[in-house]
DNA sequence: ACAATGTCTTTTGTATATAATGTACTCATT
DNA sequence: AATGAGTACATTATATACAAAAGACATTGT
C-alpha cells in the first residue's frame, strides 16, 4: 500500500501558484471576473492572504493559455472575447473533435464505453429535470471520455483548453445551453458510431456536432444585435 | 517621425522574462539543452545575469508549453520526447494541417499567394544547393504563411507550438531532413490547389504530407532500434 | 482658456532574503 | 556488511524590498 500512499500525498501537495492558477482560471471561465476586467497583482495577493510571486506566477500561466492579456509595465487584464474568436475556437474544435471521436472509435476499452453510457443516461435525466448544472457537469464529462479514449495525450490537453474558452463563453454570453434535443439525438449517434469501431462516421457526426454549436452561438448573436 | 521613434521603443522593450523565455525555448528547440537535462534557477541566472524572478517566470511558461516539466521542490527537467509523443503530436497536426490548409485555400489574398509561390523557388533553390539551414527556414516560412491565410488567430497559435515539437525531435534525434524530393512534390500540389481554391482536395493533400513525415520518422526510429 | 510640463501616485519589474523541503552522506547500531 | 537515523547541504517556494515606468492631476506660462 506504501505506492497508494505515496501517490496520495503526491497529488495532495499543490504548491501555492497551482492552486491561485486554478482558482483564476475557474473565475475567468465561470464569469466572475469578466471580459476587460483588470487584474491587480496586489490587490489579488491580500485578497488571498499570499504575497505577490505566487499570483505573478499563475498571471503568466494565464497569459500563455490566452484567458488574460498582459501589457508591459501597464498591467493585466480578463482577455475579451469575440464573437470571431469564439468562432476561430469552434473551427479548430471542429476538426480535433472529429479527430478524438475517430480514434476513439478505433481505441476505445469496454470500460469506458460502460463509462459513455452511464454518462450519457444520467445527462438524459438531467435534461428532463431541467438541472442546468447537471447538464453542463455530463456534457463536458461525455467529451472527456471519448477525448481519453483517444489515446492522445496532447490531444486532449489542447482540446481541453479549447473547451475552457467555449464555456467561458457559454457562461458570460449565452447564460446557457439550448436546443438540449439536438445535443441529446447527437450524443447518442456519436455513441452508436464509437461502439461500432466505426471511425469514418464518428468524426462525421462529431464534426456536425460542433458545427451545430457554432450555429446556435451565430445565431444567438445575430439576435442580441438587433 | 515621433510616431516612428516612439513605435520602435515600444517593439523595443521586452522584459526580461520573455527574453529568457525565447532564449530558453529557442534553446530546447535547438537541442542545446537534451531531453531529461536539468535546469536549475540560481544556475541560469548566474548565467545570463540576471536574479531569478524572471528566469521562474520564464520556466513556467515552458511548463505550459510542455517543454519543460517541473517537480514541485525538487526542480526542472527538459521534457524528454519519446516516440509515442511526437506521434501524438503528428496525428494532432495532420488533422490541423488539413484544416488550415483549406481555410487558406478559401480566404487567401493573391499578396500571400505571390509570397507562397517566392518561398516555395527559394525552397527549391536551397534544396538544389543542399543547404540545410535554408531548407529548415524556406519550409517553415511556406507553412507559416498558410497558416497566416487561414485567418484563424488561435490555430496559428496552437499549430505553431506543435510545430516547434517535431522540430526539437527532428533536431535531437533525426539531425536533418530526409525525402526532400517527395516534401518539394507535395508543396507543390498545395500550391496549386490552394491557388484554384480547391478547399477540399487541399486539405487532402496537406493531411498526406503531414502523414509522410509520420511515416519518415517511424521508419527512423524502426531503424534506430536495430 | 488651453497646452505643456512636472510631480505624485499607482503598479509593474526585478532583486534579494527567509522558510521549507528534498537529497545525499556519515556514522552508529545490529 | 547492511540498514536506519540524523545531519548538512542544495534547491525550490514564498515573502518582502526596492527600482522604474506609466497615468493622473495640478500648476504654470502663454
Amino acid at each position: 500500500m506504501a505506492g497508494k500512499l505515496s501517490k496520495i500525498k503526491l497529488n495532495d501537495y499543490q504548491p501555492l501558484r497551482e492552486v491561485i492558477f486554478n482558482t483564476l482560471r475557474d473565475a475567468i471561465i465561470m464569469g466572475e471576473l469578466k471580459p476587460g476586467e483588470r487584474i491587480m497583482e496586489v490587490h489579488l495577493a491580500e485578497k488571498m492572504g499570499v504575497s505577490r510571486t505566487p499570483v505573478r506566477e499563475s498571471i503568466r500561466k494565464l497569459e500563455l493559455e490566452g484567458l488574460v492579456t498582459m501589457v508591459p509595465r501597464k498591467g493585466t487584464f480578463v482577455s475579451t472575447l469575440s464573437p470571431k474568436d469564439i468562432m476561430d475556437v469552434l473551427e479548430i474544435r471542429a476538426s480535433l473533435d472529429a479527430l478524438a471521436t475517430s480514434l476513439a472509435a478505433k481505441r476505445i476499452k469496454d470500460t469506458e464505453l460502460k463509462e459513455l453510457d452511464n454518462v450519457h443516461i444520467q445527462f438524459v435525466n438531467y435534461i428532463e429535470k431541467g438541472n442546468l448544472q447537471g447538464i453542463i457537469k455530463k456534457d463536458v464529462e461525455f467529451h472527456e471520455i471519448i477525448y481519453r479514449s483517444s489515446r492522445n495525450d496532447r490531444l486532449i490537453q489542447i482540446s481541453s483548453s479549447l473547451r475552457e474558452q467555449v464555456q467561458r463563453y457559454r457562461v458570460v454570453y449565452l447564460k446557457g445551453y439550448s436546443n438540449t434535443a439536438e445535443i441529446l439525438d447527437e450524443h447518442d449517434r456519436i455513441i452508436k458510431a464509437i461502439s461500432s469501431g466505426d471511425s469514418k462516421s464518428a468524426a462525421i457526426i462529431a464534426e456536425e456536432h460542433i458545427k451545430n454549436q457554432e450555429k446556435a452561438i451565430i445565431s444567438t448573436v445575430n439576435k442580441s444585435k438587433t
